[in-house]
DNA sequence: ATAGTCTAGTTAAACGTATAACTAACGAGG
DNA sequence: CCTCGTTAGTTATACGTTTAACTAGACTAT
């Protein structure tokens, strides 16, 4: 009951372990028509399924994929309660999979140990999510492997980078709000690092106040991370403190979400009271009571076309490589901004 | 440039090759402290890193972990989307890495592929969710490596499972809403399949009913699929042409926003007019408005006890082992459901 | 002193596949 | 007839690790 080996094939065949070996990988010049067909019934009849280890060994690519998601270090687990991971690894998994390649999905604590990861398994490629410190991303160049980097700015080409334009997407939010008639408008975020997304979305946010004339406040940006629960602290703060502010944009949906349950726990209504936007646009942002009015972007479609630019990079296919991919970006109008009467 | 390896290693320590697996594994009788501290310094200066594909070839273990998720014919991606299996993976991950196991994801779309994922990638074992045909069961047991089922009520004690009393949660869900006074109250729930999750639950909704002495009325259940859409369209069907309904039983989380969602677009208020009660208490339940009550599950920790039986299989320790494992499941009343008065 | 036992290694073969280098057979061209 | 080229393979080695089998030397017990 021992998995059958090439061996095995050539045997059957009556041909040299070679003669499979060129046989599979199509090599036409090496077998003729005739033999190549008898192989593949033998292939067939004794279910002979090639070992990819051998492989990777012998030809030094394993035909995986590495993907990288951020970790808190409160956190055992993957972020991926987060929608718009998962959301991503979903588009990246499906278009991997119509390659021939494999998703190998880790999370990463102290920085270093992902790339013995991927030394390890002899990685074909990663895709990194998140921002780390700037040695991780040396790391990765010094092993020599293709990685694209979903929503970065690490302006290094050694990388490609598929992401949008979050300072145009913090300024289309913050206009429709303005737009709609608002004034003083609250920003709820994360932390403002240099370079990270949530920099230039609040970038976005100035800019659109000042081509408006409207007065910054920095007690109106309220920043300390992307989840949940910022959204309901600074929702109820905002709700106690500045009842002035008749217009909020969260920098992420899952902020936006938090910030109206407070907001409503307090006595606010949403859209009547008190305006929101989010940013992102995951799947449960349309299914949100009242849904969610958004900066959409499409998420798997992002995850998919960061794993179709790492499998051409692979393939050595860097002709017509632009180092960015920007994807469009739109605000989506649902049920939580309305017109400041 | 090139990796060093295990050789490089040796020539560097002064010591042969198997030394240095030797050591690498901590085989004590075989070299002596004073040799063994030697090899680690010269691994830790040249920065060797073994490599699991020739590790994998010559152990023919792979330290790696498939993790199989359903896919739906129309879904070119994985049902990431869905929250619920995503929480899942993140609890599986978390404990793998832990114990030093890999995790590699893949959907699986016509059964027969993913089997050869496994043999290909010489999995040590597999998680698998969902369900599946007949045949793709036989398959796992062919190749002969470890498996754990997630939610699954395939009876073999071939397989570990991981699960909760389906019919009992769906016993309390129905049960609970009877208390609160309901006597009319629909059941939103998916395909209903022979020893599917689904079929239990709906068991549960129908003890239930039994014990309260109310009158099961068949037009009150509305199978089709556990999506979000369906919640929707069964929603707006209530909510037109069974207005007598007061409750309704959503048999996930999903479903039950959808349902909510049209029943509100109908001009029913939840809880006032009608409760919704849900199944699974994904992590966005809490975060819905009004906040979902449901039935709660712990499903990173489902996940993570995957895992680790999973672990435990492969390391042949099956002493202590049932067969099956349930987790306890308890209804987290929210805002969802009120007494009917 | 002799045989036996331990310790700390070494050597060699094995895992399954890929591929460079070689070769036998055949036909073509001169 | 001899050489050359082509076709369809074969042989042998390599990829990086593990591990069973062997061994040299030191120590122990008799």
């Amino acid at each position: 009951m021992k998995k059958p080996t090439i061996k095995d094939v050539a045997k059957a065949a009556g041909v040299s372990a070679a003669a499979v070996s060129y046989a599979l990988n199509g090599r036409t010049d090496k077998v003729s028509g005739e033999t190549m067909e008898r192989i593949m019934e033998v292939i067939e009849s004794i279910n002979y399924i090639p070992d990819f280890s051998a492989r990777s060994l012998a030809k030094n690519q394993s035909k995986l994929i590495g993907i990288v998601i951020p970790q808190t270090e409160s956190h055992k687990q993957l972020i991926l309660e987060n929608p718009f991971y998962s959301e991503i690894i979903s588009g990246i998994e499906g278009k991997l999979r119509e390659h021939g390649y494999h998703l190998l999905l880790s999370g990463v604590n102290q920085g270093e140990s992902y790339l013995d990861l991927s030394v390890q398994r002899n990685l074909d490629g990663a895709i990194l999510m998140g921002i780390y410190p700037e040695p991780f991303y040396d790391g990765f160049k010094k092993i020599n492997i293709p990685i694209v980097l979903i929503d970065s700015y690490i302006n290094d080409s050694y990388f490609k980078r598929i992401g949008i334009d979050d300072e145009y997407g913090g300024y289309l939010a913050t206009r429709h709000l303005i737009n709609q008639g608002h004034s003083n408008i609250g920003l709820i975020t994360g932390a403002i690092r240099k370079d990270g997304v949530v920099e230039k979305r609040f970038l976005g946010y100035k800019r659109a106040m000042r081509e408006a004339n409207l007065f910054y406040n920095p007690d109106y940006v309220f920043e300390e991370s992307m989840s949940y629960e910022h959204g309901l602290a600074a929702g109820k703060l905002i709700a106690d403190k500045y009842p002035e502010i008749t217009a909020i944009f969260a920098t992420s949906d899952l902020v936006a979400f938090g910030t109206m349950r407070s907001l409503m726990s307090e006595g606010k209504r949403v859209p009547e009271d008190i305006s929101v936007i989010g940013f992102d646009d995951i799947s449960m942002s349309k299914m949100f009571i009242p849904p969610l009015t958004t900066i959409r972007q499409s998420i798997t479609e992002k995850g998919a076309i960061a794993a179709d630019s790492l499998i051409q990079m692979i393939q050595g296919r860097t002709e017509l490589d632009e180092k960015e991919i920007l994807l469009p970006l739109e605000v989506v109008e649902r049920g939580t901004v309305k017109f400041k009467s």
